[in-house]
DNA sequence: CTAGAACGAGCGAACGTTCGTCCACTACAC
DNA sequence: GTGTAGTGGACGAACGTTCGCTCGTTCTAG
């Protein structure tokens, strides 16, 4: 009755004096503790609603030791992959009742450490890592000191932290494979930053597969880029001003790809003709490039899922006994390496 | 000394045991207030480092009433526009001090209701909506009694919430115009869900746009759509099967635009000869399509800037006093009207 | 009839903070 | 010597919950 001015949240103690009971009994019938009378139950209940009663999670949070949230730390929410991933992950998570806070570094790829530190001070159950830069911080190990769960998309140093992903010496095989299995001898790469754990694996596979054919592997075949449009659009002027008798080029990301698709337009070379392009990652932008882009599909929205259940499943089990997991690959083939409209089937 | 196993993460009560004085006093000292020795102050501070004290932000809030946090409710992250929107307001909201949460809706557009009611169980701060189909949610308004600042990117119907954004109409002005001044007297459009005011205002634009140009306004011109790639696709055989003689379309987003585009491509129609074509929004793949996509750049980082600031001093003000803002538009001529690589330049 | 179970509800304590008030002391001028 | 500032710090209370214990009543079985 005799509210103040700026309309004070009602608490259930409000809800409590409106049904004459004491609070604690409120507080169990609206989380279906305890035993109450019918009676009772719904003379809360209605004056709970009449109220518009909502809880305080933040004062639930302070007494039960769990916030019911996890953090996100991402290196970059616009990257197409990485907005995959959270969605799955965000998914997931609302699914299983909990909240997401998410917490972005800075774009020279610091802040990481001052990210994790903020979501430690919200008292968040767990943390999901999807910051590429986090591999080479050693800052990180020291917060590991706070036996907070963390599952992390890409390794960090001395972390020994939970990891999940897809295997990517596979995605480089695959894509690599593909284009040898289509005849190609001279195969150029455009990677992302080489000290970034998946550039350096699906280098790997890239390599194996050439092995594989028994093809040279030939340092002038790999040019380093960014992971951006501008960055393969470059990379392969770079690439071809100094092999131009490649016939096909594996971009390890189709973000590159759609990058190294314009450039060869503007160098006057057809695709698939004059040189095949295979991408990775399978962007939704992939099937509408032109030519369509022949890509490796990672299942960056199922990461991001599997990457919640490993974390609550470490939560409600003390961070013990959970194995992270590797998700599969597979190859998408379509126009731009000259496969999509035939028969062909990527050899497993 | 004694500390249980579980390693309940360390009180400022705690530091204030290790360091000889009442835990209120070492509370003041970790926030820099009151008036206390320049000894004990050190005495305190080194303490809390060595025991690795990190503060519950959930403890704090429950007295302060603030949780410096903010929520976001987002129709879909993957969206490269809401993407950047996103980017946008979560670094201005870190730089000021706040937290971001995330709440995501149903696929099929259904939840904002749940996910606000999620956000105010946790009690932040204020709240951002960039949930398109809320538009039609009329549940929205019986939240608003809640009394929590929001500002939304889409008028939500009896809201009377502050929006932010950009001059839609303008937006479909400034592209449409562009499209005249080159000449062109069949010009198609291809719109998002006509429910929604951001496509009606681009749809206003156009017509204006018609109108200045003493263009009949046609409505087999019109096709709606769903603003995915295979949408603009699909949308642009059907325009172009009851319209076969138009020489431009005008997309009205960037990701519809590639969906032309391809679907031109298959057509045999090449672009601009044989049909010109104009976007909106300027995403970054838009500078590598082919050919690269002519559009109207808006500011959607800028937009999540500013739907921060403008929340942030409705809480400082106690949401009076202040105003939404409209941003600027801005024409980028490409290739894919013809104009990109000649001397044009758009009017205004 | 009575012992004990089962139920319904109350109550104190705790979670980790912040905030304002109060107290004890030192120091200084009168 | 007393009065008055000022300083350093203690302390109680509150924020909105949950949890476990206690206690009185009613029901049921022996």
């Amino acid at each position: 009755m005799k509210r103040s001015r700026p309309a004070k949240p009602v608490s259930v103690k409000d809800v409590a004096a409106n049904s004459g009971v004491s609070f604690q009994t409120t507080s169990k019938v609206l989380n279906g503790k305890g035993s109450v009378s019918e009676q009772t139950r719904k003379r809360i209940l209605s004056a709970a609603t009449d109220l518009g009663y909502v809880p305080n999670i933040l004062a639930r949070s302070l007494v039960t030791r769990s916030t019911q949230a996890i953090g996100l730390v991402a290196s970059n929410f616009s990257d197409p992959n990485l907005s995959r991933f959270i969605v799955g992950a965000e998914q997931e998570a609302r699914r299983q009742g909990h909240a997401v806070i998410i917490a972005s570094i800075e774009p020279d790829g610091t802040g990481g450490h001052r990210a994790v530190r903020a979501l430690i001070e919200r008292r968040v159950d767990g943390i999901v890592l999807a910051d590429s830069p986090a591999e080479e911080d050693a800052r990180y190990a020291r917060l590991m000191k706070h036996q907070i769960p963390i599952v992390s998309l890409h390794d960090v140093p001395g972390g020994g932290l939970l990891t999940v992903g897809s295997d990517h010496v596979q995605t480089g095989l695959l894509a690599t494979r593909h284009l040898t299995d289509l005849g190609h001898h001279r195969i150029g790469t455009i990677t992302g930053p080489h000290r970034g754990r998946v550039a350096q694996s699906r280098l790997r596979g890239y390599r194996q597969a050439l092995g594989e054919a028994g093809l040279a592997d030939d340092l002038t075949l790999v040019e380093e880029s960014d992971c951006q449009i501008s960055g393969g659009f470059e990379a392969t002027r770079r690439l071809l001003s100094r092999r131009p008798d490649l016939t096909a080029i594996f971009a390890q990301n189709d973000t590159m790809a759609i990058g190294v698709l314009s450039a060869l337009d503007t160098l006057g070379k057809d695709v698939p003709e004059a040189c095949a392009v295979v991408g990775c990652d399978d962007i939704e932008m992939a099937a509408y490039t032109r030519p369509p882009l022949t890509t490796v599909r990672v299942p960056f929205y199922e990461t991001g899922e599997e990457a919640i259940r490993l974390l609550l499943r470490m939560i409600a089990s003390g961070s013990s006994g959970v194995r992270g997991t590797l998700l599969p690959v597979q190859l998408i083939a379509r126009a731009s390496s000259g496969a999509g409209l035939s028969l062909f089937r990527p050899s497993k």
